[in-house]
DNA sequence: TATTGTTATACTCTATAACTATA
DNA sequence: TATAGTTATAGAGTATAACAATA
């Protein structure tokens, strides 16, 4: 077997990665990239649409679809900004919290699972030097 | 900093190698597609375009535009099996082969810059941990 | 003039289904 | 009947450009 190229490698640990957190979010309704939309307009502080693209690196114009899904599903509301009405504050709803919560769970529960054929060590090792590199 | 999802750190290495190995390949006129497919046409054993699709994992009409593309670029020829006339026979040129080579080199060093962040026994150690993981 | 959200549109990547020629 | 290649088509996912409202 040649060594494969590291992009493969990156590229298919992330496809089977997903093929356990797709199912992980299933029973709440939302998909991997919803989950990451909700994560980050969960921080503590409320974020315009535009910041919470910049954020994810995605454009405000596929944010607008995604603020959209996510609010016909109730988990966030968007609510006009106090000081600059060109700005919508998008949060979370009480139900959103709740999903984000078990979704978090559910997804730690199928990265653990991802990285189980690595010892302990090994997969904390995996996962700062991805950090390092990105 | 919290810590960042796996997902989101395989994803974000993934882009950021992509960005030099992008550059990296484009004196040669191909993308990293490209180059995979190449890459599996360029094994000792000539491939149909089907057992080509199968090791990428990827759909054998999608096999179709790649090799026509290739085709295009002079790097490959289809000629029929000599025992079975529904199958083209990939296999690179000359100058595919060429480039394949070059490719490699320019591929290698891509790799290495991106992993320069790291020591070298640890960069070693992350591409062990990602092959027993995919 | 510049920015935010929005809409319309287009582009990339990929898969599915149906066709054809062969087996 | 089944398989290989092909074509047409459709669906994600995403970005770009133009517009209205607001700053």
């Amino acid at each position: 077997m040649p060594t494969r190229r590291l992009g493969y490698l990156l590229k298919h640990a992330n496809l089977r990665l997903a093929e356990l957190t797709g199912p992980a979010l299933e029973p709440y309704g939302i998909d991997g990239r919803e989950f990451a939309v909700l994560s980050v307009l969960g921080t503590p502080e409320p974020l315009s649409q535009q910041e919470a693209a910049q954020r994810l690196g995605i454009d405000r114009s596929t944010m607008v679809a995604m603020v959209d899904a996510l609010e016909r599903k109730e988990l966030v509301g968007r609510r006009p900004h106090p000081g600059d009405r060109r700005k919508n504050m998008v949060e979370p709803t009480e139900h959103g919290r709740d999903v984000l919560e078990k979704g978090a769970r559910a997804m730690d529960a199928a990265e653990e699972a991802f990285l189980a054929a690595l010892p302990a060590d090994d997969a904390r090792l995996l996962r700062e030097l991805l950090d390092r590199l990105v």
